[in-house]
RNA sequence: GCGGAUGUGGUGGAAUUGGUAGACACGCGUGCCUUAGGAGCACGUGCCUCCGGGCGUGAAGGUUCAAGUCCUUUCAUCCGCACCA
């Protein structure tokens, strides 16, 4: 009998699938599309570990299986190979970007092939090459066009090892996202894209997305949009008002005091001879301090007065205007009205500080004693009595009428900084004209290459800026010596896209044509375990301004998205290079299991959108299912079945319950109990060949065959051709099921007497509840439990289950 | 602090959504076969037990004929965000 070696199958049906065309996606209206993708890997140099082999062998199970049910699927792979992790791995191995990242190209090719992975190689794209990022910069200039990109001084994160400014996204827990260093704040002209245009488009289409739930909800938290007033407080002595910004207008008769953060320019303005040395201490102070310490310090707020009052417009009182660091100038309007008695935080400073608390509404307190801040209005003048809920709007129009307030919207999110002073990345397409300003270049000049440089080296400026022939040029507009811009866009921006020039990489005329973009978007299946809000919110943000230029048919990028979890170590921990515990696949691969086995094994551990461990022995399981599985078919070959033989229902049944099992476990990605029902199947295999093998069971092996294709896709294609098919796996229909055929004659009734189970019964389906239950008295168990009580209650589901209460 | 999730055998995990808890696999045990192997095959394996049965899904209550599943309270762990006025 022919063995199952992994090691010629594998590396034989690669081969033959790398050297056609069968993977292609071509239009094709017949078919309905299926456009699937995982997350494009920056191609780095440590290879493939086991979440980018895990990712893929999720996406090409969906793709396998999508494609044998008639879909035209397209399955494209790609490089994010611009950006900081890439540029970072080649400063430190000391090889040229490009060629670091040409090599490791090379590498993650091999090893995705050696995945089995049935991709679409035709529409490799690359992000780093100049045919991809012309269209990048193509896109800037069309945001520079409707005022979407645009430049500001401002003071922003910068990372003083990677030398470069970093957008909020990147910066996680006051820390680099690459590299974990602290980052600093510094004062720059930037470019920026101004998504907080589209933070309400955003945010609008969240409930609708077919997204997991913590994704949702992180991008909502990080729009973090707030509805509440703008109000003018006039500063007692000045010709300057304080402008705050609040949720609860309701509760502006508590205003006792005002707190500016410590970058508000009124800060210095309104200090009095006596508070002056106080609060500019106080306000270098805290400017200096890092946002680190500013956030370990988050409980223990500081501030000092600055001499001046303010008038709280509604009760007409003098309060104090204070500086303190809890106040945050990058929110808002950098400066709040304090009402401590309805505010936990105000309240400390009111209680640290000695300063005044009234309280304003009549809160009924909840049981536990907690102050809900909801209730009846007190000491608001002619407010009270009105319940808080209402008064928001009243007052915010009784403050618009006196001209002093207006109602106002605010979002945590910031605009998108996008420019960075680093080399490796796609050179911002604009031109600074001394007459002109900023000019974007004209789409017949792109791209604007990035020119090769001896010196890549991060410097705290940008690295082209000492690139003098490229930088000198001329104005588009008046043709006068202009420069070129020096900074590079952020990587972000390149995989902002990337999905779209998937459906028609090759354009030269156009980042896509609409027709291709009409037919294969939106996405239907995308496969990630990164990129909670930056890369996912950039995505469905360039994606809306697609739409609103008419070059997509959705706004919405991603129909749905699926977040999978990380593949741990054995010991629970994650997989880390330092911790020496990780798991190389392509190893698992070489040691004799095969691709099929490592596909199939991580499918197995567990619900794919958990985090899962690794267990070196649990993979020789699934190699010794496959191993099962492989030689019930070679048996059945070899047997060589002649005559018909008695069609066997059980067998019929089985056959039909897998397929439906199967299928829909698939279809919800459940690919866990998926196996586990084909391991069922052959479990009971092997137990009914014990009677021989009849014609009946070819239908039974190549079922199994097929059903086992997506996880373990070679072993299946070798199985198939040597069950005696020309035609190749890929292309033959999933196998479908008759749920009249998986129907058994009979079922089984479990008995339970006070709820606990007392018997079973063997009947006839369609049995009658009184023939049943009449029954179910009569099982010897059934009658000991009863002992004689009297019967109170017998309940009766059809078919299933009889709980006589006694 | 706010938000999201998760707690089931020695282990990873199932459970058709209120109806046989522990599928499948790892591990372990017994036997067969092979003089080899991290091989194969078969059977067993939640805990306790006086072998009648009893107990069991983080803990404690509740609803129900029936609860891993629903409600209330509570504990633990993991992951986001974090002074957002």
């Amino acid at each position: 009998m022919k063995r199952y070696s992994p090691s010629d199958v594998e590396p034989k049906w690669q081969k033959i699938w790398s050297g056609d065309s069968r993977y292609r996606a071509e239009k094709n209206t017949d078919k309905p599309k299926y456009y699937i993708s995982g997350m494009f890997p920056y191609p780095s140099g440590a290879g493939m570990h086991t979440g980018h082999f895990f990712e893929h062998s999720i996406v090409d199970v969906v793709a396998r299986f999508y494609r044998s049910q008639g879909f035209n699927v397209l399955y494209p792979m790609g490089w994010d190979a611009f950006g900081l992790p890439a540029e970072n791995y080649a400063i430190k191995t000391g090889t040229a970007p490009a060629d670091s990242t040409r090599q490791n190209i090379a590498n993650f090719t091999n090893q995705l092939q050696r995945v089995g992975a049935s991709i679409d190689w035709s529409r490799e794209i690359n992000t780093s090459s100049p045919e991809y990022y012309k269209w990048t910069q193509w896109v800037f200039t069309k945001f520079f066009e409707r005022g979407l990109a645009y430049q500001k001084e401002a003071n922003q994160w910068w990372c003083p090892i990677d030398k470069t400014v970093l957008a909020n996204e990147q910066v996680e827990g006051g820390k680099c996202w690459r590299c974990g260093t602290e980052v600093e704040k510094k004062s720059m002209k930037q470019w920026f894209f101004k998504i907080t245009d589209y933070a309400d488009a955003l945010l609008d289409e969240i409930p609708a997305l077919d997204w997991p739930n913590k994704i949702k909800v992180a991008q909502e938290n990080w729009i973090g949009k707030s509805q509440g007033a703008e109000i003018a407080f006039s500063v007692d002595g000045h010709d300057e008002d304080i402008k705050v910004f609040t949720t609860r207008p309701d509760t502006i008769f508590g205003a006792t005091f005002m707190i500016l953060a410590p970058e508000h320019p009124l800060v210095k303005k309104i200090a009095t001879d006596e508070t002056r040395s106080m609060v500019d201490d106080y306000v270098s102070n805290s400017i200096k301090k890092s946002e680190i310490e500013r956030m370990s310090e988050s409980k223990d707020k500081t501030g000092v007065f600055t001499g001046s009052y303010a008038i709280n417009p509604a009760t007409g009182d003098k309060v104090p205007v204070w500086v303190a660091d809890y106040v945050l100038w990058g929110y808002g309007t950098g400066a709040i009205m304090a009402v401590p008695a309805h505010d936990e935080r105000d309240l400390a400073f009111a209680e640290k500080y000695d300063l005044p608390v009234v309280s304003v509404i009549d809160s009924k307190k909840s049981k536990d004693g907690v102050i809900v801040n909801e209730g009846t209005l007190i000491n608001s003048g002619q407010f009270d009595g009105t319940e808080t809920f209402d008064a928001r709007e009243q007052i915010v129009a009784w403050l618009e009428q006196q001209k002093v307030g207006e109602a106002k919207t605010t979002y945590k999110m910031r605009d998108w900084l996008i420019s960075r002073q680093r080399y490796w990345g796609a050179p911002i397409p604009i031109i600074h004209c001394e007459k002109d300003g900023p000019v974007a270049v004209p789409e017949s000049d792109l791209p604007v290459l990035l020119p090769e440089v001896e010196d890549y080296e991060p410097k705290g400026q940008s690295v082209l800026a000492g690139e003098k022939d490229w930088i000198s040029t001329t104005c588009p507009k008046c043709g006068g010596a202009a420069e070129r811009e020096t900074d590079t866009m952020d990587g972000y921006a390149c995989s902002s896209w990337y999905l779209l020039r998937y459906v028609d990489p090759k354009n030269q005329d156009e980042a896509w044509s609409s027709d291709l973009a009409n037919y294969w978007t939106p996405i239907d299946m995308y496969v990630g375990g990164d990129h909670a809000v930056a890369h996912l919110l950039y995505v469905r943000f360039w994606s809306h301004v697609f739409y609103d230029m008419g070059l997509v048919p959705t706004k919405e990028p991603v129909k749905k998205l699926v977040y999978h979890g990380y593949i741990n170590a054995e010991d629970g921990t994650k997989m880390s290079k330092s911790k020496g515990n990780v798991v190389d696949p392509i190893e698992i691969i070489d040691a004799g299991y095969g691709a099929d086995a490592l596909r199939t094994f991580e499918l197995f551990l567990g619900p794919i959108n958990e985090n899962s461990q690794w267990n070196s022995r649990g993979i020789a399981g699934v190699y010794r299912f496959l191993n099962r599985v492989w030689n019930i078919t070679q048996e059945f070959i070899d047997a060589g079945v002649g005559d018909s033989g008695e069609e066997s229902v059980s067998l019929r049944s089985l056959q039909h319950s897998t397929v439906k099992k199967v299928t829909s476990d698939i279809y919800k990605l459940n690919f866990n109990t998926a196996i586990a029902s084909l391991m069922e199947y052959v479990n009971a295999l092997y137990k009914l060949k014990q009677d021989g093998f009849t014609e009946q069971w070819r239908g039974v092996i190549e079922t199994l065959v097929l059903l086992v294709g997506p996880f373990a896709p070679h072993m299946a294609a070798e199985l198939w051709r040597d069950l005696g098919h020309d035609d190749q796996l890929d292309f033959v229909a999933w196998p479908e099921w008759d749920d009249e055929l998986i129907a058994s004659e009979t079922v089984t009734i479990v008995v339970q007497v006070n709820g606990k189970v007392r018997a079973r019964l063997e009947v006839d389906k369609g049995i009658d509840e009184n023939e049943a239950i009449e029954l179910a008295k009569n099982e010897e168990n059934v009658k000991k439990f009863l002992s004689g009580s009297d019967i109170k209650k017998t309940i009766y589901v059809p078919e299933k289950l009889i709980n006589i209460v006694a």
